[in-house]
DNA sequence: GTTATTTGACCTGG
DNA sequence: CCAGGTCAAATAAC
């Protein structure tokens, strides 16, 4: 029924929310007491159920959150082999073979430094595409990056097609900083797909009504100037660290939270969410189950 | 002067 | 032939 599956929605969106403030708070708790090293809730694990709890609602909401394209869809274009002489012509089509993901956000902005090499009308399209590439090209990395404008989705919201990854140190300045130093194995951690935004100012001016001029500029600006700035001046900053970026984090949910809409329901979830905080609760089990809910979702 | 963006031309695959 | 991806000269910004 359209009802109980709504509701549903609902009671899963809520519930990734609430644990995803819980654990925001913690993180913040340990960051102010200066933790930082491991333990049954070390900032690690906080952040990876924080970055889950965020792709948890997206995915709540249908979006296709790090959908992984793969050759598989993109080789249905099956390729003749490319004589070595051509390869190095005009509008070669090298990236159908590599691995792609595609990813809806309401921010272009993902802390990498991209250059922006071209733009395109797309026939049905209200927006151009806009095509960059990784701006350590020249170190030989090959990582693309295509951001389209969408509509559907409301203000500003932007289709990011990844091509490939990056081979070079141009690093997401979130990622680094969950890097343990001493310990390069730990995974990588992004929040590619969280609605944080560094520089929401730059982005609200973006409106669905705003012509392709307007969106042209106010996009160029940000793929040179904006983004640019946000590994540069925030990533590398000594004013903008771990702390301000959970505070953000913190923030955000907060703000989610104003909503009078869920604010009435996050009581009857309390019970739920104190699952998380009870010491009785193995974390590493809540990051084993979000983990295997993301992997049924996009498997 | 250097670096990034713009934009029309060029190229490929369907 | 067309749509979409890339190149590169011209231009702008710093």
């Amino acid at each position: 029924m359209e009802g109980n599956s709504t509701t549903n929605m609902r009671k899963t969106l809520i519930g990734e929310l609430i644990r995803g403030r819980d654990c925001t708070e913690k993180l913040q708790n340990q960051l102010l007491r200066g933790v930082v090293d491991g333990g049954p809730e070390s900032p690690e694990d906080l952040v990876m159920k924080i970055a889950a709890s965020f792709s948890e609602c997206l995915s709540t909401f249908s979006y296709p959150v790090s959908t992984y394209v793969g050759s598989a869809c993109l080789d249905k274009r099956k390729k003749k082999p490319e004589p070595a002489a051509v390869k190095d012509r005009r509008g070669c089509y090298k990236r159908k073979t590599e691995d792609s993901r595609v990813e809806i956000t309401d921010t272009y902005e993902d802390g990498y430094a991209w250059r922006k090499y071209g733009q395109k009308e797309i026939l049905h399209a209200k927006f151009p595409r806009c095509y960059y590439r990784c701006t350590h090209k020249d170190e030989g990395c090959k990582a693309l990056r295509q951001v389209q404008q969408l509509e559907e989705y409301g203000p500003a919201k932007y289709r990011i097609t990844y091509i490939g990854s990056h081979t070079c140190q141009n690093m997401n300045v979130n990622t680094q900083m969950f890097l343990a130093p001493e310990d390069h194995s730990f995974s990588l951690i992004n929040f590619k797909n969280s609605s944080i935004k560094h520089s929401p100012s730059s982005l609200s001016t973006v409106t669905n009504g705003d012509t392709i001029a307007s969106f042209k500029q106010h996009h160029d600006s940000n793929a040179q100037g904006g983004n640019y700035l946000a590994p540069s001046s925030q990533g590398t900053s000594s004013n903008y660290g771990f702390e301000d970026m959970i505070t953000n984090l913190d923030l955000s949910y907060t703000d989610i939270f104003k909503n009078d809409d869920l604010n009435g329901e996050c009581a009857n979830y309390h019970a739920s969410s104190s699952q998380a905080t009870s010491p009785n609760y193995v974390w590493e089990d809540m990051v084993t189950d979000l983990e295997l809910s993301y992997d049924d979702i996009f498997k």
